[in-house]
RNA sequence: CCGCCCGUAGCUCAACCGGAUAGAGCACCGGCCUUCUAAGCCGGGGGUUGUGGGUUCGAGUCCCGCCGGGCGGACCA
C-alpha cells in the first residue's frame, strides 16, 4: 500500500484540531511544498487560516496544533516558523518509501483512478485545405498531451478531429485545384489571389489530369462567362474593400462555373482535394505521434439532417428570427454582443449553425465533458456557441474551451507569414523534419497553452544540443547505460530495503518522485500539460546532480542496491512523463 | 470604441487555483572527465514581478484605473 504524505498529514492535524478548535473541525487543511529546502518537506498555514475565527494569535494556534498532533513514525519533525506556519520534516524512511511506491505500480505509477469520467477532446479540426502549419503542430501537441494526460488521470478520453469537409473554403480548394488544371490544357482562367496559392494544388491538378485526362477540361472564356468580372490586379493586398468583396463575388462566381459546367466531375475533384489534404494531414499528425479517434465529418451533420433539426430546435423555442431574407439566431439574450446568422439569405447554412449542431450532437454521445480546443483568434465564438446550447438546454458546464495563444514561426529573425491561401509558410512537416519529432514535441509543451510561442527554427536548431528534451532523455540514456552495465535482475529491486538511502540528494530526488502524482492531478485539472514538461527538467536535473554526487555502482551491496532501485524508479517516472508528451525514452545518446 | 490573452533576471519562460528570502534554462564569469555517458555537475553575479491604488495577518497571484504588446469584433472559416 502506498503512503501519501499529504493526506497522512492533514489527518494528523485534524486530530489536532479536535482538541484545539472543535468547532472548525471541517475546515479545509492544505498541506505545501515548501519552496525552501530549511522549511521542512511539507508545511501547513493552518494556524494562520484559523486565526481570525479563533481571534487569537496564528502562532500560539501553531503551538497548541503541534502540541496537539497524534504522534507519528513517519513524521520526524513539527515545528513552528514565520508567522505561524507549521513545517514537517519527514522521517526518511517516509520519503524513500515512493520507490518502492514506483515499482510495484510500474507503468502505472502517477495514474490516478476512479475519476472514469467521459471526456471529449477535440483538437487540430484545421481545414483540410492546404498543409498543416506551425500553428497546427502546437494544438496537435497540446491536444494529444491533454488527452494523455486526461487519461492517465483516470478518464476515459476521446480524440476527435472535426472535418470541416462542407462550406466555402472546401470549395475554393476545389475551384483552385480545378484551374491550375485547366493550365495543364492551357485554358488560363486568370488564377484569384484568394484562391490557394500552394504547390500542392498545381500537384493535385496532375493527379486529376493524370487519372481523368481532359475530362473537365472547359475553355477559360466559358468559365469566365458564369463569373462576376474580377478587380484589376493588384500588388500584394492593396486591393480596397470594395476589391476584396468583388475578389469574393469573383471567386464564389468560378465556383459557380465549376458546379455547372462539370456537374458531377465536380464532385469528383473536390473529393480528390479532400481526400489528398486529409490523408497528408492524417500522415503528418500519425508521423507527429497524433491519433485520433474519432475523424468527425461536417457533412455528415447535413447528411443525417443535424443542422436542420437543430435549427428548426432553436426555432421551436423561439430563439430564431428572420431579418432580410437570413435566419438569425437571437445569441444577445445569451449574452452574446450581437444576433448571429444561421441561414443566410441564400438558404446556406453559416459555419455557426453546423456547430451548433456539432455541439448538441457531442453532447447527446453522453460526454461529462467536452473539452475543444481551439486557436486564440476563436476566443469571440465561445459566447455564441454557449449561448446555443443554452438555448437547446444542453448544459454549458460540460464544455470547456481552451485557447491556444498563437505561434509565430521566425526565420532568420523574421517572421514568417503563415497564410494557408498566399501559400506562404512552414508546414509541420518541414518543422518536424529539422527540429526532429521529439524535440518539437517537448518544445511545444515548454510554454504554458495561454502564452504566446516564437518558434524559433534556427534557434531550435542551433540549440539542438541545449535543448531541454535533450536533457531530459539523456537522463533515461544515462540511467539504462549504468543498469546495464550493472546487469542484474531489475525486478528483483521491488523490495529493496531502502535505509541505505539518506544522503541529501537521495532524499531530495524521492521528493520529487512522490511529486509526480501531483503533477498529474494539477496539470489534468487545469488542461495544462506543460507541468509534465517542467516536472520532467526537474527530475532530470535532481538526477543529473546525484549522479554527479553518488556513485550507484558501489561495492557495498547493501547500498548499491538501495541506489539501483532509486535509479529504476526514476527511469520509470521520466518514461511514463515522456509517454504523456509523445516524446521518446531512447536507451542511448 | 468594446471583448479576450499577456506584461516576472539581458533573452526565453516557471511559480502547486492568496503563503515564508519570486525560481529554472540560455547568455556571461570561475571550477570538475585514469571511476556508472561532460548532451553532465558544482560555484558566482544578476529583480521595486509594467505602473498607481485597493482588499488582509500576507499579493507575481484577487479587484479597479493607467501604460505597453498580441488576438478578435463578417450573411468568412
Amino acid at each position: 500500500m502506498s503512503f501519501d504524505p499529504k493526506a497522512h498529514l492533514i489527518e494528523l492535524l485534524r486530530g489536532a484540531l479536535l482538541s484545539v478548535a472543535p468547532d472548525h473541525c471541517n475546515c479545509e487543511i492544505v498541506i505545501e511544498r515548501p519552496k525552501q529546502a530549511s522549511h521542512g518537506d511539507f508545511a501547513s498555514n493552518l494556524a494562520l487560516q484559523l486565526a481570525r475565527a479563533l481571534k487569537d494569535n496564528p502562532r500560539k494556534i501553531a503551538e497548541r496544533l503541534v502540541q496537539e498532533l497524534p504522534p507519528s513514525d513517519w513524521v520526524r519533525k513539527a515545528e513552528i516558523a514565520g508567522a505561524g506556519f507549521i513545517n514537517f520534516t519527514l522521517a526518511a524512511a517516509a520519503k524513500t518509501c515512493v520507490v518502492h511506491d514506483v515499482l510495484a505500480a510500474g507503468e502505472n505509477y502517477g495514474r490516478r483512478s476512479a475519476l472514469g469520467r467521459k471526456i471529449q477532446v477535440e483538437f487540430v479540426s484545421a481545414n483540410p485545405t492546404g498543409p498543416l502549419h506551425v500553428g497546427h503542430g502546437r494544438g496537435a501537441a497540446y491536444g494529444a498531451s491533454l488527452a494523455a494526460l486526461l487519461a492517465f488521470a483516470g478518464n476515459t478520453v476521446s480524440r476527435e478531429y472535426y472535418v470541416n469537409d462542407a462550406g466555402r473554403q472546401m470549395d475554393i480548394l476545389a475551384v483552385s485545384t480545378w484551374l491550375r488544371y485547366l493550365e495543364l490544357f492551357d485554358e488560363y482562367v486568370p488564377f484569384p489571389p484568394n484562391a490557394y496559392q500552394g504547390a500542392y494544388v498545381r500537384e493535385m491538378a496532375e493527379q486529376v489530369k493524370l487519372a481523368h485526362r481532359d475530362t473537365y477540361v472547359h475553355p477559360a472564356a466559358a468559365v469566365l462567362a458564369v463569373a462576376p468580372a474580377a478587380p484589376a490586379r493588384r500588388d500584394d493586398s492593396a486591393y480596397t474593400k470594395e476589391e476584396k468583396e468583388q475578389l469574393e463575388l469573383h471567386l464564389d462566381g468560378l465556383i459557380a462555373a465549376g458546379k455547372d459546367l462539370l456537374g458531377e466531375g465536380w464532385f469528383t475533384i473536390h473529393g480528390h482535394a479532400l481526400n489528398e489534404q486529409l490523408s497528408d494531414g492524417r500522415s503528418d499528425l500519425e508521423e507527429f505521434g497524433v491519433h485520433f479517434d474519432v475523424w468527425f465529418s461536417e457533412r455528415s451533420l447535413f447528411d443525417t439532417g443535424m443542422v436542420q433539426r437543430a435549427v428548426a430546435e432553436l426555432e421551436k423555442r423561439g430563439h430564431i428570427y428572420v431579418q432580410d431574407g437570413a435566419k438569425w439566431f437571437r445569441s444577445t439574450a445569451f449574452g452574446d454582443e450581437k444576433d448571429r446568422v444561421v441561414q443566410r439569405d441564400n438558404g446556406i447554412y453559416t459555419y455557426f449553425a453546423s456547430d451548433i449542431a456539432y455541439h448538441l450532437n457531442k453532447l447527446e454521445r453522453g460526454f461529462d465533458k467536452v473539452i475543444d480546443v481551439w486557436g486564440a483568434d476563436h476566443h469571440g465564438y465561445i459566447p455564441r456557441v454557449k449561448g446555443a446550447m443554452q438555448a437547446l438546454d444542453l448544459d454549458t458546464q460540460k464544455l470547456d474551451v481552451t485557447l491556444i495563444q498563437f505561434v509565430s514561426l521566425l526565420r532568420n529573425g523574421e517572421k514568417a507569414s503563415m497564410s494557408t491561401r498566399a501559400g506562404e509558410y512552414v508546414t509541420l512537416r518541414q518543422v518536424r523534419e529539422e527540429v526532429g519529432n521529439d524535440a518539437c514535441r517537448f518544445f511545444y509543451m515548454l510554454r504554458k497553452q495561454d502564452q504566446a510561442l516564437d518558434f524559433d527554427l534556427e534557434l531550435a536548431k542551433s540549440q539542438s544540443a541545449d535543448n531541454p528534451v535533450y536533457y531530459v532523455q539523456y537522463a533515461h540514456a544515462r540511467l539504462c547505460s549504468m543498469l546495464a552495465q550493472w546487469g542484474g535482475d531489475l525486478n528483483g529491486l521491488v523490495q529493496t530495503d531502502l535505509a541505505p538511502l539518506t544522503s541529501e540528494r537521495e532524499l531530495a530526488l524521492c521528493a520529487r518522485l512522490r511529486e509526480f502524482p501531483e503533477v498529474i492531478e494539477h496539470a489534468a485539472r487545469d488542461y495544462a500539460p506543460h507541468g509534465v514538461a517542467f516536472y520532467l527538467k526537474d527530475l532530470a536535473a535532481d538526477f543529473h546532480g546525484w549522479y554527479n554526487s553518488d556513485r550507484v555502482l558501489v561495492d557495498d551491496v547493501a547500498l548499491r542496491t538501495a541506489r539501483l532501485a532509486l535509479a529504476l524508479a526514476v527511469r520509470r517516472t521520466l518514461v511514463n512523463g515522456l509517454q504523456l508528451l509523445g516524446v521518446s525514452a531512447p536507451e542511448s545518446m
